[in-house]
DNA sequence: GGCGGTTTGTTCAACCTTTAACCAAAGCGT
DNA sequence: ACGCTTTGGTTAAAGGTTGAACAAACCGCC
């Protein structure tokens, strides 16, 4: 129930006789099923994820798929920047990710040759060990969840509903190529 | 890129013959791009509900649920584990964030007289003018990120789609009906 | 070449969430 | 009525995330 929208039931239902004058346009019954829905996907859909990893590889899906995106770069390594960018993170959030990780000696770290004030994490043996290791119990999960219950035509409408939204949120993304 | 699955591009790549038995079936190119695009969907529409609801209202999106949970209960009140359920959290979340409103004067705590154990929380007037504040430029927002984008046909894909990954999720949910 | 402004990354503090432990009240069998 | 278990809720501690402050290095311009 992250949607619904909660209209309070008011007297003043329906009329259009605002306070702060326009009235604002209520969701229809059906479009607040549709939100209720789209609500609990959104709120439940990572959770499960997570636990799936989390269970199974002792990660999070954070975690994963900052090694994940290590693991297919040139060198396995990556600018924190633009990791942080394709992780979706801010830097600090990133940088408390990597020292974990470099804790447990999936990651390390190395000042960038060619500018000083940047940082390259590079995966290690160990860590791209890791990431082979979770990634097909990762994938089965998310095409469990996801794949196998929806038909061929859902899935591409799938993809262009989000790609809608997305461009509607942040006009200039990267996700979109 | 909450997704793409982070299929390490192995040397081994395709092929069936894999370490641990079964061969993962991995995501085709289309699906990667699928999976990459709601992957950011997941990451961001809550990420972008909260924004709208801090700023504009001062509140975050999980305290405008709970509110709206109460504002269309009768009596405008709730025992705190139904609530808990409506919102889709656990009692202790739901518990300090009921602190934390009744602090701002927008919900009132009372022992439940039919149960010891139970409490119920009850909207105040304060807080029933707080929804009702607040509610329209939440609906704009949902409407406008999520509703406006889409055409009647994708709308009522996106409820069957949505429908689908939540019964996979959890088999018995209240959000069926 | 040196000075201001900008980018890059880390660290610190505040906040929120989650897990576990805990207490109180209710049900339930004897 | 007495224990035992279950349910409902709060509290405490641990872990993670966000935002602000900070340090270091680069860049452009004089």
């Amino acid at each position: 129930m992250t949607g619904q929208s909660g209209r309070p039931s008011s007297s003043s239902d329906q009329p259009s006789g605002s306070v702060d004058g326009v009235e604002p346009r209520w969701l229809s019954e059906e479009d607040q099923r549709t939100w209720l829905a789209l609500g609990s996907v959104l709120l439940r859909l990572p959770g499960a994820l997570d636990a799936q990893l989390q269970r199974d590889a002792g990660i999070s899906h954070f975690e994963y798929v900052v090694m994940a995106a290590l693991s297919e770069s040139p060198e396995r390594t990556l600018r924190m920047s633009i990791l942080a960018v394709m992780a979706e993170s801010g830097l600090p959030r990133l940088s408390q990710v990597v020292t974990r990780l470099e804790k447990r000696g999936w990651v390390k770290r190395s000042p960038d040759p060619t500018d000083g004030r940047s940082t390259l994490a590079t995966l290690t043996e160990d860590g791209w060990d890791k990431v082979v290791a979770s990634a097909p119990g990762h994938v089965e999960e998310v095409r469990r969840l996801v794949f196998d219950p929806l038909t061929k035509a859902q899935l591409r409408q799938l993809n262009e509903i989000s790609r809608r939204v997305i461009t509607v949120i942040d006009p200039d993304d990267r996700c979109l190529r």
